[in-house]
DNA sequence: GCCGTTTTCGGCCCGACTGTTTTCAGTCG
């Protein structure tokens, strides 16, 4: 439902924009994206607590709270449909060509009647575009591009399969000549758990220089803008990369400003200018004079605010914090001493105990815990009672084997234990008890309804042997949409059973994402932050996991991984 | 249409690039 309101009140901002009203087109698709960012279903809302509820939403105030109504009573929004006649066009195929907005689809709609792709690619091929009024011979070229990159359509990838790729143009364009730093900004200094392009900012004396290699670039399909301090590529994985170059006393306040996000730039914005003051990306302003621009440090400061991290900005009350001095002191990089979740050979994973163990001596840990599935789970080939303690015995030899080579490492003994279908586990108390560490997780009955998955998952967290439940929601970006599940139940009965909840950091996991982090934090509930590494290379994997937990306002005292093996393996006896 | 430690009315982020313009509108981030 979220999704259907957002689709048509971001067509009518699109068509609002299109018939030149003003401002209106904004707050439609301010509430759109409002209502994609929640993680409750507005039919829920508007059930429990009416219009008044919806209006609890940002950026809803009584008109929208009666137009999501209408949508959910009846399905369709008659305010919609009028305006609708006025540009009766396929928003979603037009507006997804590089380079047409609103108004020049209604220029297109108005003259030509185009209403689609196939009506464009019929005008061009006639060359009635060029002809209009504003268009011309290059307009229609650059449609005709814009047409063909569609059919390679972008989708948000994750993090960590971009992260190499982008580290690597910014090692190229750091060696080029002239240029003084070289920074990743956008959404992967937020360590956004998807990526839609790649911000780059760099400081050069000589800025041609560096726009020159960037179009170049071997990774670029194609150039879609290139000015002298601005530029902007078609990778050719088929995502788009900007870079922007700014002389070096404008750093912080071009970093500030490329690194977003938007709505959180946008209010520290309109902080400034009630102060009476200006920010853009070359510095803050009164009148004339440039009052902060060389760190972000200053900026924020300025504006009577603390400092706040990349990854806290998403305008959803950081700001305020900011202003009360009351940010939390974010879990620093590098600070995980182990990993929690990881496969060997023993079931799913390539490698052995020991190969797994000495990748993670070589990430810089200082323990892991071996977490090989048990028997419920077929396709792994999982560990039944008898094996699992006799993988005991081969981790007890290792951990001997680690003290004679005086290597300070610990390997401890543990499982993805399955939760069966009615919460119970696979694996008899007596087993688990011969566990270092006892961590469950669902990997079947994943269309329980939301009752009765919150049940099962609730009665394997009750548990009294259990220490963490695994990848709690069990999504896989873009693969797999998460379970049905009652989070907020979950989260509380982890919190009174002292349970840690995972947050799995392979890429495509990510789970728990931020947004739940924060509100296990905020009810005393423990994180543990896993690679669910099966190769020895995916321990490096774990800066996604504190870049989320960041997001998700997590300190050093919310992450078990943190923790000194004493300390840790304490806390799992309860 | 939303929103409020300068406002319940009158504001609404800011600038680069492009293409079509001889100074600016549209698009994008």
């Amino acid at each position: 439902m979220n999704e259907q309101i957002a689709k048509i009140f971001n067509a009518m901002a699109f068509i609002l924009e299109g018939l030149n009203v003003p401002f209106k087109p904004r707050a439609y698709a301010k509430a759109a994206e409002a209502i994609l960012a929640l993680d409750k279903n507005v039919e829920e809302i508007f059930k429990t607590e009416g219009l008044v509820g919806l209006k609890q939403i940002s950026s809803i105030g009584q008109n929208l709270a009666e137009h999501i109504e209408e949508i959910i009573k009846t399905g369709r929004l008659k305010e919609y449909e009028i305006l609708k006649k006025k540009l009766p066009v396929d928003i979603e195929e037009l507006s997804s060509i590089e380079g047409l907005g609103p108004k020049k689809v209604k220029i297109l709609y108005d003259k030509l009647k185009i209403k689609n792709r196939a009506g464009l690619t019929k005008a061009i091929s006639g060359h009635k575009i060029a002809k209009l009024e504003h268009f011309g011979a290059q307009s229609e070229a650059n449609i005709q591009r814009g047409l063909k990159f569609l059919k390679t359509n972008t989708s948000r990838v994750p993090l960590g399969y971009i992260l190499p790729l982008a580290r690597e143009i910014e090692q190229k364009l750091s060696q080029v000549s002239g240029v003084k730093k070289v920074v990743i900004a956008g959404s992967i200094r937020r360590w956004q758990e998807t990526i839609g392009d790649i911000d780059i900012l760099a400081i050069s004396d000589q800025p041609k220089k560096i726009m020159a290699t960037f179009v170049n670039l071997p990774e670029v399909q194609s150039v879609l803008n290139y000015g002298s301090t601005r530029s902007s590529v078609r990778l050719k994985i088929n995502m788009d990369a900007d870079l922007r170059v700014v002389e070096p006393k404008s750093f912080g306040a071009a970093l500030q400003y490329f690194t977003g996000d938007k709505n959180h730039n946008v209010i520290i914005r309109e902080i400034a200018i009630k102060k009476g003051l200006k920010l853009n990306e070359y510095g803050l302003w009164r009148g004339a004079k440039n009052i902060a621009c060389q760190t972000e440090e200053e900026i924020y400061t300025s504006l009577g605010l603390n400092y706040i991290e990349p990854e806290l900005r998403t305008d959803s009350g950081e700001i305020e914090a900011a202003q009360k001095h009351q940010l939390p002191k974010l879990i620093p990089y590098g600070s995980l001493k182990c990993d929690l979740q990881t496969q060997t050979n023993w079931t799913d994973g390539e490698y052995s105990i020991e190969a797994m163990s000495r990748a993670a001596q070589k990430a810089g840990l200082k323990y892991i815990a071996i977490t090989d599935h048990t028997k419920t789970l077929g396709i792994a080939h999982g560990l039944d009672e008898k094996q699992l303690l006799k993988q005991c015995q081969e981790i007890d030899a290792l951990n001997a084997k680690f003290i004679k080579e005086k290597i300070n490492f610990k390997i401890l003994k543990s499982a993805e234990i399955n939760i069966n279908k009615d919460g119970s586990l696979d694996i008899a108390d007596a087993a688990l008890k011969k566990l270092d560490i006892v961590s469950v997780a669902v990997h079947s009955a994943f269309r329980l309804s939301k009752e009765e998955q919150t049940k099962r998952i609730i009665r394997a967290i009750e548990h009294p042997l259990v220490n963490i439940l695994f990848h709690p929601t069990g999504r896989l970006i873009n693969r797999r949409e998460p379970y049905e599940l009652d989070m907020k139940a979950v989260i509380k009965s982890a919190a009174a059973n002292r349970v840690a909840l995972e947050l799995d950091c392979f890429p495509d996991r990510m789970d728990l994402k931020d947004t739940y982090v924060r509100e296990a934090i905020a009810q005393g509930v423990k994180i543990a932050i896993d690679t669910d590494a099966h190769h020895p290379d995916h321990f490096k994997f774990l800066e996604l996991g504190i870049g989320t937990a960041r997001r998700g306002w997590a300190t050093k005292k919310d992450v078990i991984n943190t923790w000194p093996i004493e300390k840790l393996l304490s806390w799992a006896k309860k």
